[in-house]
DNA sequence: TGAAGTATATTCACTGGTGAGTATACTTCG
DNA sequence: CGAAGTATACTCACCAGTGAATATACTTCA
């Protein structure tokens, strides 16, 4: 009945998704991950078939809470939907002044693994980023706006362009310049949507 | 009087620049690009001090290049300002269709390098993209748009958001959805200015 | 002029270390 | 018992970087 707190799996997870985002997909090694989590590497590969499908699984893992912390967010933005956008991009800005802050670790993989198209971890960062477009998409089709998916997109790649840019400049700014482009196609395609 | 073409620094940086383009920094080996050289990796040490000096004088070598290749879209293009920056989209949406298209040399080195801020090749990437920014500065202040610098980050956040969602997704539409965001942006701060 | 010296450029062969992945044996508990 | 889970100890490939030697070309000065 006592609660070890983390199987093995979960404790192998928790140290790859830590390790991984820290300092990326091909620079930690099996070896690394075992040792923080305190277990052998042959343990580690009882859990995962491979390396790759450990990669999968990291990703996989961060799908949901990424998700979930940009509906709260969103979600508990004052004002109207322009500043509700406006609001996912300051909370970005506040997380980039983290010094553990290191991008978006769906984006960082997909560059690491530009060469394999093909790789399960690219799908389910393809499958990420599709389902942040949908629920933008919902938000502003509920909000009565006729190109919701066009803006949508626009929002997306405003978002992507700033958890790029940041990182190459190391200057949070960015997501606030992105947030003031965002509230402004927000703004502006609302007015052009006769109430 | 014979000309051999190339010395063994250009053969290295040459096979340099394919080889970290198209597999990533850290997924490619000295030996390799050594081999792909036609030199032994001793020679590259003899040019290079290092790995990282060797990613540093790659990501220099395609800075001028890669702005000429932007300000050449940009001049020839047809149309006023709002199209001449849709064009710079086009045109990366174009070259997305290539194969061998793996997204931003030097956002996806950056992805590569985040845990290393000061990194000689994160200046380098840093550096590539504030010259960017400056020149459509210069372009739109040239215009008279009077928030020409914001307006000018707006383009760079929608453009490496095109690179990175494009790499995401393998679908160039991003970069044309990207290139009608940036229109719409620079025709609405060129009518919000007084001629 | 030409021999001796020096800087440049390159090679072969190597090292110490790490990487992914595995064969086999031990443990623990239903 | 026997299956799930874990450990020890290993393989084999690769990788960043080096030591020692060599070839080539350019000085310098007797």
């Amino acid at each position: 009945m006592n609660k070890p707190a983390e199987t093995a799996r979960e404790r192998i997870l928790t140290a790859a998704n830590k390790l991984f985002y820290a300092e990326g997909i091909r620079a930690v090694s099996l070896d690394t991950i075992a040792e923080k989590a305190g277990i052998t590497k042959k343990t580690v590969y009882y859990h995962f078939k491979s390396k790759d499908d450990l990669i999968e699984a990291y990703l996989a893992s961060r799908d949901q809470p990424n998700l979930n912390q940009f509906r709260k967010w969103f979600g508990e933005a004052e004002g109207e939907l322009p500043d509700k956008v406006q609001a996912i991009f300051r909370h970005i800005a506040v997380s980039a002044r983290h010094p553990k802050w290191k991008g978006c670790g769906f984006l960082r993989t997909a560059a690491e693994l530009a060469n394999m198209p093909g790789h399960p971890a690219m799908k389910v960062g393809a499958g990420h980023k599709k389902k942040f477009e949908a629920w933008m998409t919902e938000e502003f089709e509920a909000a009565g706006i006729g190109s919701a998916p066009d803006l949508a997109r626009h929002i997306v790649l405003l978002l992507d362009g700033a958890f790029s840019t940041i990182l190459v400049h190391r200057d949070p700014a960015y997501a606030e310049a992105a947030g003031e482009a965002a509230q402004a196609l927000v703004a502006s395609a609302m007015a052009s949507q006769a109430t």
